[in-house]
DNA sequence: ACGAGGTCCTGCGAGC
DNA sequence: TGCTCGCAGGACCTCG
């Protein structure tokens, strides 16, 4: 499930690899996933287009085309955005969703088996009408412990909720939200205006930290997550509180408790160490 | 302002 | 073995 480390990866990969070089053909397979555009329009944005660049903004993988269009990919559960060397046959192409084929060869394409993720195509208004409803980028430096503290101060909501909240965070989806919250020993079902500063200090550190070392382990492969080379990525072994249910807490070696009563969502946290 | 619940989608695991 | 059924999960929507 691509959260921030998961499509930061697969953007910086993409970036490097198709930054400058032109779209010559598009094909929609599955058009169900298109968002605020149709298959001819998308087809027709695309095609003969040259890349500018790929970036993350929130959970979406955002690719700038030459002509001030972006195409937003958004993986959700099961997508994947597959780069193709030239010359070599396809991985499995099932599941294509989207295919856009380069002119110099090569080609990538979207792949998703639920459906779920949706693609997107936005022009330099609509783009900016996406940043405005989205909250703060974690990594980014202005996101500070005081930043984190005003974020979680108006809200009355679970603060795990609030920090999976795109419109307050951006990026932070279940995994690493459960995770940040055992590192920082806090009750993900606490109301998030009563953390007192030196917890919001906590949670600050532990998820920009998690956040960093799971881009550097290059995301976690839960069961579907995928990069641009079709490669798992390396952060699921770090896990200390996501799919551990039941098992021993690593710090104290209570069984961790497993819950679906914030906003329905899998959480799993320690009773004994989160307060 | 907030919570609850439905919708999208399909593979998978459980139950019989 | 072969079927049905419920679940997973983020974003977005409606309803109360």
């Amino acid at each position: 499930m691509p959260e921030l480390p998961e499509v930061e990866t697969i953007a910086r990969e993409l970036d490097s690899r198709l930054a400058g070089r032109t779209i010559s053909e598009t094909h929609v397979l599955r058009p169900d996933v298109l968002r605020e555009t149709t298959a001819g329009a998308l087809v027709n944005a695309c095609s003969g287009v040259s890349i500018r660049s790929v970036h993350r903004r929130a959970k979406s993988v955002v690719i700038e085309l030459a002509t001030d269009h972006f195409v937003l990919i958004q993986p959700r559960f099961t997508g994947a955005v597959i780069v193709d060397a030239p010359g070599l046959p396809a991985a499995d192409s099932a599941y294509t969703v989207v295919h856009w084929q380069l002119s110099e060869g090569g080609a990538f394409r979207y792949r998703d088996v639920r459906r779920l993720g949706t693609v997107t195509l936005l022009d330099a208004s609509g783009m900016a009408r996406y940043h405005a409803r989205i909250g703060d980028e974690p990594l980014d430096p202005a996101f500070t412990p005081d930043r984190l503290s005003v974020l979680l101060r108006g809200s009355r909501s679970a603060v795990k909720k609030v920090l999976m909240d795109q419109r307050v965070l951006a990026g932070v989806g279940n995994i690493y939200a459960n995770e940040a919250l055992f590192e920082a020993g806090i009750d993900p079902s606490r109301e998030a205006r009563g953390l007192m500063p030196e917890e919001t200090s906590a949670l600050h550190e532990a998820l920009v930290s998690i956040l960093h070392a799971s881009i550097q382990a290059r995301g976690t492969t839960f069961r579907d997550y995928r990069d641009p080379s079709n490669q798992a990525g390396g952060y699921a072994a770090q896990l200390r509180a996501y799919g551990r249910g039941g098992e021993p807490c690593v710090r104290c070696g209570t069984p961790l408790a497993e819950t679906h009563a914030i906003d329905g969502r899998t959480t799993v946290f320690c009773f004994r160490c989160q307060h």
